[in-house]
DNA sequence: AGACAGATGTTGGTTTTCCAACAAGAAGAG
DNA sequence: CTCTTCTTGTTGGAAAACCAACATCTGTCT
């Protein structure tokens, strides 16, 4: 299913910007990325790269390519729950957990190049003693601001209509943004999916949002009206 | 708004089963409640506790009642994102991060009693110096297994129809048992909530799947048919 | 410029959910 | 036991979302 593979330029890229190791050496990163507990793998399309139930003991980092997490339900009907893209860190969850089995299959949804990392093996390494607190401080915050990212997500989700489901997520964008106006990262089928309606129905509320003068769009750019 | 009370047999309970103290001497936690910044707070029923916009610098665990977190939107019309129960902990997730200003208004849903401890004069306390580490990676254990949670729940609400809302929670549920039949911890209007479907639309899609023969249930024990 | 691909917007018929009201069943108190 | 209350289940009309198909817009390539 895999193959140890080389870095490129641009994946030593992404592994510098990983939230994981803000605050470490460049020198130190080079090290950790020699060590033998750290892999770079290549994964071909549509591949389990760790199935379900097994211990998953590696943080994961994708370096190109997506990965996701398939669950199969008692019908052995596959769905996917979610999607991890190139730079994004995923498994420290389970890694951390007192029970660090996988509940959904790990599959490539493109070829893609991760590099794993043993989360253990490397807070056991004596050259890295130093900075294991500030791994492990980077985690706590990482986790603490997906948590949120979570929280929200849920509360965008939970609204009953897609006219409430864009309202709740416009309004935080908003607060974010600190300004009636603001940008949007997602494109509409994006949005769709993060908000779980139809694009095309999506686009048809947004246009009804906009006769009722709730709000006014063009592409990502959204104003908000008040009252 | 708040006034401050003392503690109940039954809240010294709620303290110790709390997981962030998980491993902590139960003599250090009586000294840790008596510190100054350790309140116990009682807080009337549709109050403000936290202000939107201001910064949390406490964790707040609750000892009786319920809080709220309150979202307005900007059309000045309030609902409430997500529910901490008794015995539930809340504020790390904004205590931690580099920004810890609250994007929502926290409200007691129910006459309710709370206990808040700032975090970072409990870090910088010299007499627990030992066991900050405990205390920072019980809240690392905390938030990742909060994670998992919460992704399972976003997966839930992101299925399109009651029926597969209701086959993604429950196959999680059998899984987690390890059997087709199992428990929940959910009654019908919980478990509506939870799914962000109407209650009674529920019930008719879970005997229309009994008829179906997907699955058996009788109260809150389901059993699901494999195919 | 013209051609093309990809993103966005529009529409109408079908399916699903909501909603409100009521029926049936279970649990507890007097 | 009956009465009460709470939970669960059922039903039919109204509202919303889905779905597929097509229209329009935008940016890119040659």
């Amino acid at each position: 299913m895999a193959n140890v593979a080389r870095l490129q330029e641009a994946d030593i890229e992404k592994i510098y910007l990983c939230p994981l190791f803000k605050g470490i050496e460049t020198s130190t990163l080079a090290a950790i990325i020699k060590k033998p507990y750290t892999k770079v793998t290549e994964c071909e399309d549509d591949t389990v790269v760790y199935k379900a139930g097994q211990k998953l003991s590696q943080m994961v980092l994708v370096l190109s390519g997506e990965l996701g997490l398939v669950n199969t339900n008692f019908r052995r009907e596959s769905s996917i729950v979610e999607v991890f893209d190139s730079g994004e860190l995923f498994g420290s969850e389970y890694v951390l957990a007192t029970d660090n089995h996988l509940t959904y299959d790990v599959c490539a949804l493109e070829d893609s190049k991760i590099l794993s990392i043993d989360y253990g093996k490397l807070l056991a390494d004596a050259d890295f003693v130093k900075i294991a607190g500030v791994i492990s401080n980077n985690l706590l915050q990482f986790h603490v601001a997906h948590a949120r990212a979570l929280q929200a997500h849920i509360y965008h989700l939970a609204q009953p209509t897609t006219r409430e489901k864009l309202l709740a997520y416009l309004t935080d964008e908003s607060k974010k943004a600190g300004s009636n106006t603001f940008h949007i990262r997602y494109d509409r089928q994006e949005l769709a999916d993060y908000l779980a309606v139809e694009r095309s129905a999506m686009c048809a509320e947004l246009s009804r949002m906009q006769k009722d003068n709730l709000l006014t769009y063009r592409k990502n750019d959204f104003t908000l009206k008040k009252k």
